[in-house]
DNA sequence: AAGACGAAAGTGGTTGA
DNA sequence: TCAACAACTTTCGTCTT
């Protein structure tokens, strides 16, 4: 939901979103947050960590079995656990050395953390992205790690997969070739590790919006507010013309925002359109023609053509 | 000369048997 | 697991401004 009034204070952008479900306002050109409500995500490992010991029969998939999927050399004194739990209330020598074993546990997972969330914040700042998908992701990282995701996997590519989840759970989108580029990783393993986590972790992503891509592009090519809106308006009419599903989301956002700027006189190379978008010029033309064939556009553009001469 | 356009062949990922 | 398939890219030649 665009906020029409209200002036980002860093960059003087128009283009403040309010996310209702998180309750904050970013910033899409510079990605400051202005309100930022989001949950403190320390909370979430806090309560694995208590709630582990005595549910043991009721989750299988609690935490306490997660944590010893962390680490193979653990995965033997799991097996001794679940004796130890029926020895328990005799044995107390063999319950300390359970509090041990899950404090040793807990502090391997932190060391991790500690480490990727490092890694984690050096890309999202490297991509200039909100706070709040900052957090979001660590969110979605120290998931993972609980659940053991990242066996197999290289921390990188787990955090590069967590940025992108929650760039688009935030409708900040980046495309995987940007995330790739940031954090070193290839574009097919982010692609994995992004559907594997998602899909472990039950996290619910919409389809990415072109939408969501216009006002990076646009300003990045320096186009006007009302070019913007237009391109917004054009979306959504190829939207409604079905134009829009399967293809991808950049080339139909960058073509929407071509056409737009040559209706409003701003005209852009498609060369230089396909560079931000990160597509080809071929891609743009198609795009392009069936905006035109299917909007009969072609008309608006030709006026503001005749007003120029 | 640069940009726009289109055709043809190639690439990587998805889908369905 | 493999082959068909759609979207996208690369490359290149031609037309337009």
């Amino acid at each position: 939901m665009a906020i029409g009034v209200k002036k980002c204070p860093e960059c003087g952008g128009i283009n403040l979103f309010l996310n209702k479900e998180k309750g904050e306002v970013i910033c899409r050109d510079c990605g400051l947050v202005l309100e930022d409500k989001m949950v403190d995500f320390g909370q979430e490992w806090r309560e694995f960590g208590e709630g582990g010991e005595g549910e043991e029969s009721k989750r299988r998939t609690g935490a306490p079995m997660t944590y010893t999927q962390y680490d193979q050399g653990l995965v033997t004194k799991k097996k001794k656990k679940g004796d130890l739990f029926k020895l328990a209330s005799k044995d107390r020598n063999k319950f300390f050395r359970l509090r041990k074993w899950q404090y040793r546990i807990s502090t391997a997972i932190e060391r991790n953390l500690k480490l990727a969330l490092g890694e984690l914040k050096r890309v999202s700042s490297y991509l200039k992205l909100p706070k709040s998908v900052e957090e979001e992701s660590a969110r979605i990282y120290t998931l993972a790690v609980q659940r053991g995701l990242v066996r197999g996997r290289s921390m990188e590519s787990v955090v590069a997969g967590a940025l992108y989840a929650a760039c688009r759970r935030h409708e900040v989108p980046r495309a995987l070739d940007e995330l790739s580029e940031a954090s070193g990783i290839e574009k097919k393993e982010i692609g994995r590790t992004y559907r594997f986590v998602t899909r472990e972790l039950g996290i619910t992503i919409l389809p990415s919006n072109p939408a969501d891509y216009i006002a990076r592009f646009s300003s990045a090519l320096k186009l006007s507010p009302e070019t913007q809106s237009k391109a917004i308006e054009i979306l959504e009419h190829a939207q409604n013309a079905e134009l829009t599903s399967g293809r991808g989301p950049t080339g139909i956002a960058a073509a929407a925002l071509y056409v737009s700027a040559l209706i409003h006189g701003e005209k852009r190379t498609q060369r230089e359109v396909a560079d931000v978008a990160g597509v080809t010029e071929v891609t743009i033309r198609n795009r392009y023609k069936e905006l035109l064939d299917e909007l009969k556009l072609e008309k608006e553009i030709k006026k503001t053509k005749k007003k120029k001469k």
